[in-house]
This record gives structure tokens, sequence and C-alpha cells, in this order.
DNA sequence: AAGTAGGAGGTAT
DNA sequence: ATACCTCCTACTT
């Protein structure tokens, strides 16, 4: 309850984590077209490693990422003088992470999940219960390492963590980092005159046709920072509702009621958030309940991640919202619009 | 191409 | 049974 990443699904990241029985359900229609993306390697002995207390988790991707080439802090240095040397302590989790969010690339039938949802705080009891008690350990130690990098970027890059609010440098200098985070070639002057808000409003196939090599990873890895962007929010609101007591986010937020969540609520939950969420969903006439989906694409992502559905897409996601047509919760409005829905009995 | 609509079969609780 | 998830075909914008 009061921890505020419950409900948060970094499963994703950690596809292989349980067995390989639950790889994917009989019966299902298409191929998967590789499932190397979602298999981590080494997967067990990392959380083996973890219950043992953990150090190295992330070694056997770490070393891969750290170098002694330091002609790119040279570059960034230009922009931000005295800079400590970067210790990416979660870049594989990152990097695992990226593969998660970016939508739809190979559409893996079903991965493996973590079920955030499940709130096990129950006492480590045997097998069931114990392992359920480390997947979460997991997932929240992979929540905190992806934060603290990034907060370790922002401190370095002297950016703010949500990148809509970045100007032209700032982006470059994102970019910057994370070409040499991943080694990847150099895109920056295709980005050049960029803000933070145009970055964040390009889908991959922008990011593709300004970088070719690379703007699917960097697409990526910005999903990464809007999401942790978004994981922030979430945990300072929990941290105010813990001091606070309990008022407006409580009634909207199911996050903490143990209860799987409904996809009018978690709609509804990013509706009620127009600071985080207003790009890529509002509100047209909150009176009415009529909304609008602007970024169809992030809406399913953000659905997909809540759900441990990495698979999840706009196509699928608005298949369960006509559903409701029939369960008298969402409907069209009267005046039917490409991605405008209306809550049945508006709040 | 992307969105809309709804059937059909499947999973998880 | 409920609430999706996935896949599909047909149609519209």
């Amino acid at each position: 309850m009061s921890n505020p990443l419950a409900g948060l699904s970094v499963g994703a990241a950690y596809g292989s984590a349980r067995p390989s029985s639950l790889e994917g359900p009989p019966g299902e229609r298409t191929t998967r077209v590789s499932g190397d993306d979602w298999d981590l390697e080494e997967t067990k002995p990392c959380v083996e490693a973890l219950e043992r207390g953990l150090p190295g988790f992330y070694l056997s991707c770490f070393d891969m990422l750290l170098t002694d080439d330091a002609t790119w802090l040279l570059k960034l240095s230009e922009a931000s003088p005295a800079i400590p040397v970067p210790v990416p302590t979660s870049a594989a989790a990152a990097a695992a992470m990226a593969m998660a969010t970016e939508p739809d690339r190979e559409e893996p039938e079903q991965c493996p999940v973590i079920d955030s949802q499940g709130q096990s705080l129950s006492p480590g009891g045997l097998g069931g219960p114990e392992e359920e008690r480390s997947l979460e350990q997991v997932q929240s130690m992979v929540v905190g390492e992806v934060l603290k990098d990034i907060e370790t970027a922002c401190k370095l890059l002297n950016i703010t963590p949500d990148p809509i609010e970045w100007n032209q440098a700032n982006v470059q200098k994102w970019l910057l980092w994370t070409e040499h985070l991943y080694r990847l070639p150099h895109a920056g002057r295709s980005f050049q005159d960029l803000s933070g808000r145009d970055l964040c409003a390009m889908s991959e196939e922008d990011f593709l046709q300004r970088s070719p090599q690379c703007g699917d990873t960097l697409h990526a890895h910005l999903d990464i920072w809007k999401s942790a962007a978004w994981m922030k929010e979430r945990c300072s609101i929990s941290d105010a509702k813990t001091t606070g007591g309990e008022e407006l986010w409580s009634e909207a937020d199911s996050s903490c009621s143990g209860q799987p969540i409904h996809l009018w609520q978690f709609l509804r939950e990013l509706l009620l958030k127009p600071h985080n969420y207003g790009r890529c969903i509002r509100w047209m006439n909150k009176e009415k309940g009529i909304f609008k989906i602007e970024d169809s694409a992030h809406v399913a992502r953000l659905w997909g991640l809540r759900k441990n559905r990495p698979a999840m897409n706009y196509d699928k996601l608005s298949r369960s919202i006509r559903q409701y047509y029939k369960k008298g919760i969402i409907r069209k409005p009267d005046v039917s619009q490409r991605l405008v829905y209306q809550f049945v009995h508006p709040v």
C-alpha cells in the first residue's frame, strides 16, 4: 500500500523471470517471430544473485557498457562543465526495458509476467509466495535502478527528468549521452532542431527517418525516460497520499486497491492527470465525459505496462473499449470522431 | 494507413 | 461469469 510502485509493471523487462512453462499460452494462432528479445540470458542466476544480496546483478551486460573512452565527455563538457564520471548501474535493466517498451516491434504473443497486481506482501512462506516476493523485489529494484540512472544522468547533463521540458540543447545532450551509453552511431545532427516536446511527439517511424541506424533504439530509450517520469509522478503522489491522507487521488487511483484495474478506470486515471498524460489523452468535454486519445500508441503502451501485456497495442485496446459499448460504460459520442470516446456516466 | 466495429476463441480470476 | 486479450474480416476516414 505504501509501496508507490505496486501496480507498476516492469515485468516486461524481465520477461523470462518465470518458468518457461509460461512462455506462451497454448493455442495461439500466430507464430512468435522471435522469443529472443524477451529472454534475458542468465536471468535465473541474476535472480538468485538478487536474493543473496545482489552485487553485480547487471554484471553480465554491464562490462559491455563500461568504457574508458571518454571522448564523449569532452563533447558533453562543452555544454556542462565539471562532470563526474557516470556509472550506469542499471544500464542493462534500461536496455531490457527498452526492448519491452518498444511497441509492436515483434509482437510476442505473450511473455511470462511478473504480476504486479498481486499485492503479495504475504509473509515469506514456502515456494510460491517466496518466489512472488522475490519477483516483486526484482521489480522494484529494476524500477529503482532505472530511476536512479536517470537521476544521475539528469545531474550529469543538467537536464530535467521529463523529456517534454527539454530545450534543443537538452535534447542534444541526451542524445549524446544515450549514444555513448549504448554505443550507437552519432545521430545528433539529425535531431538538431528539435525540442523535447517535439521529440516526445515523434513516433518510432519519425525516429527511424532521422536515424535509420539507431532511431528505433533512441525512440525506445526516450520511452524509458517518459515512463520514468510517469513512475516518478506516481511515487510522489503515493508519498503525498500516505502523508496527506485520503483525497481526490485515492478515488481515482486503483493501484492500491488490490483489485485488478479495469481499462475504463485506467483511462480515467490518465485523464485525471493531464499534467502527465495530457500529451496522449485528454478531456474534450469533461462534464460530458468526452475524451480524446491523442497518442494511441502511447496510451496502449501504458496500458500494456500496467497489465503486463507487452504486446498490447491500440488495436487491442480499442477492442476492449468497444466491449464497453454493450456494457454502457463507454460509448462513441453523438458526433463520432476518430479516437474520441465518451464515458456514459461521467463523474 | 490508421481507425472503427464486432465476431470468435482464448486466458485468468 | 467477468474482463479482458488476441486475431480476424469488413468497412470507413
